[in-house]
RNA sequence: GGCCCGUUGGUCAAGCGGCUAAGACACCGGCCUCUCACGCCGGUAACGCGAGUUCGAUUCUCGCACGGGUCACCA
């Protein structure tokens, strides 16, 4: 039988990191069986429902490459792919149940049930619905029907024996049937539940692996009862766990915790986001962790999926975004950070592929670029304390001979010969010629220049970018500093 | 509280009766080096507790503890 999973996500917004895992490992499930994975949107809850969400599931998903084979916008055999455009299907079905003897019509109001609620739960009892309505005799079932009193269906669980389903991680789960409730299938306002339209829904499309959030796991009895009481067969489950924020919160946008979108805006790459969550409740076989999805797909396994939550770690993430942007041809590099390098470098007259070049091997995430190269345009304040360096055995005094003898070297330089190749080989002889460790000069020099300890690049590279002009003259400035302290 | 599920280093995790208990991130050293980063080498660090079963338990069973989930006319 060909396997048919289905994400399906309810529009209440962005797209936080937990369900697009979900739908990630739906996809791998699908596309590793080489079967189909839907889309199919549940925005049945209309209070719930946010403009423009479900652009954003689209979007996200087409971003990370989950392209699914059947959904609202593609089509295919079994739609609508809309739930709330599916809402005529339920009602004949859970009439189908009633007259299966496998659910009854229940006219208890809300006041009735809230009542009920608190004396079960002041008593200590756990509160079920009492099943009030469960054995309505015919005549008064037509009579409040006649009268038009509102009323829902729900399941008839059994009263006794025990109930068990299968995951295919947690394998059987046992439960006992007087633990149900006999839940609501279709309320008053003739609409189905999510429970029960899941069922009904996921049996009409065929689906044969239902992937999703471990909080369903409780209900997962309900289910099964359902699909006997129609005499369907029984998906696959695969209840998968939580991603949390730390031991005791979930991850989720109302904490502030990042959605993916929240990700893209930081300069993450699509392709190590989904090579990171991948990895979050499940480990591959063998010691790689790197992966495309395509070779995601070839690797996936369900053994692989971990049974308790994951916390989600930032700099995890950020560490397998580095190695990602270290793999990234020099061309696409250029292409992702030239935007972030001009947001502090302005002007026009430098490099911005060999700025690039530099950052590369020092970029985890493209929005710490901007700080790294923000001296380029104007150096800033530095404190003299930074020419103190113990390693090169310099200190302002000595910073400041270097300096001096440095100068007349690099003003030397034909304005078009100012190159790397040529700044490194006239520095070089100076170093020779003073016998002095490399640091000594250099150290110094990419100081000077620049005004911070850390740089991307050293000395020559700076220089290079900088152009001859305004390294003279931020050389200049520098040795003002030194003579004047 | 009832029911269900889970518990290996700080984090992700391998392990599926016998191992010096992998690997990655983080952290700490070292090398490379004009800084940082990259790269390379090395290091610190874990089986929640208590009973069983067994020749032998991280691995199986049962308690306990802790954590999570769920108990809606929400999904």
């Amino acid at each position: 039988m060909e396997v048919r999973t289905r994400f399906a996500p309810s529009p209440t917004g962005y797209m936080h990191i937990g369900n697009l895992r979900t739908a990630l490992y739906t996809y791998l499930i699908a596309k590793k069986g080489n079967g189909k994975f839907i889309l199919r949107i549940e925005d049945t809850d209309q209070e719930r429902y946010v403009e423009g969400a479900v652009d954003i599931i689209y979007r996200t998903l087409r971003t990370v490459g989950l392209n699914w084979d059947e959904g609202p916008d593609v089509g295919g055999p079994v739609g609508p792919y809309i739930q709330s455009e599916r809402m005529g299907l339920f009602k004949q079905y859970a009439e189908e149940l009633v007259a299966k003897g496998e659910a009854y019509y229940c006219f208890c109001d809300k006041e009735r049930l809230t009542e009920l609620k608190a004396v079960q739960e002041a008593s200590g009892v756990n509160p079920m619905y009492d099943r009030h309505c469960r054995n309505l005799s015919k005549e008064e079932i037509d009579e409040k029907l006649a009268a038009g009193i509102p009323y829902v269906i729900r399941q008839k669980i059994p009263e006794t024996g025990t109930t068990t389903f299968h995951d295919e991680l947690y394998g059987d789960i046992t439960v006992d049937n007087s633990t149900l409730d006999d839940q609501i299938l279709l309320k008053t306002d003739g609409m189905p539940t999510y429970n029960f339209a899941n069922v009904v829904d996921d049996h009409l499309m065929g689906i044969t692996h239902v992937v999703r959030g471990n909080e369903y796991l409780a209900s997962a009895p309900k289910y099964n009862l359902l699909y006997k009481a129609f005499g369907w067969e029984v998906p696959t489950y695969i209840h998968v766990e939580h991603i949390m924020k730390d031991k005791h919160n979930k991850l989720s946008k109302r904490n502030g915790d990042a959605s993916f979108e929240d990700l893209m805006a930081k300069g993450y790459l699509s392709e190590a986001v989904i090579n990171y969550i991948a990895l979050l409740g499940w480990a591959p076989k063998g010691e790689r962790e790197i992966f495309t999805l395509e070779e995601l797909i070839e690797e996936f396994d369900i053994n692989g999926l971990s049974k308790s939550p994951a916390i989600f770690d930032p700099l995890k993430l950020k560490a397998i975004n580095g190695e990602y942007i270290r793999k990234l041809s020099p061309e696409k590099f250029l292409e992702h950070a030239a935007p972030y390098i001009k947001e502090t470098v302005k002007r026009e007259d430098v490099d911005i592929a060999k700025i690039a070049a530099l950052l590369q091997n020092r970029t985890e995430v493209f929005a710490d670029i901007p700080e790294q190269v923000d001296f380029i345009d104007e150096m800033p304040n530095y404190d003299l304390a930074l020419y103190e360096n113990k390693k090169m055995k310099t200190n302002a005094d000595t910073a400041l001979a270097a300096l001096e003898e440095s100068l007349p070297v690099l003003e030397a330089i034909d304005e078009a010969d100012w190159k790397f190749d040529n700044i490194h080989d006239k520095l070089f002889e100076l170093i020779a010629k003073l016998e002095v460790k490399n640091g000594y000069i250099l150290w110094p020099v990419r100081v000077a220049i620049s005004g911070k300890q850390f740089t991307p690049g050293g000395a020559f590279e700076i220089a290079e970018i900088i152009g001859k002009a305004d390294t003279i003259a931020r050389m200049k400035r520098s040795i003002e500093m030194l003579k004047n302290r």
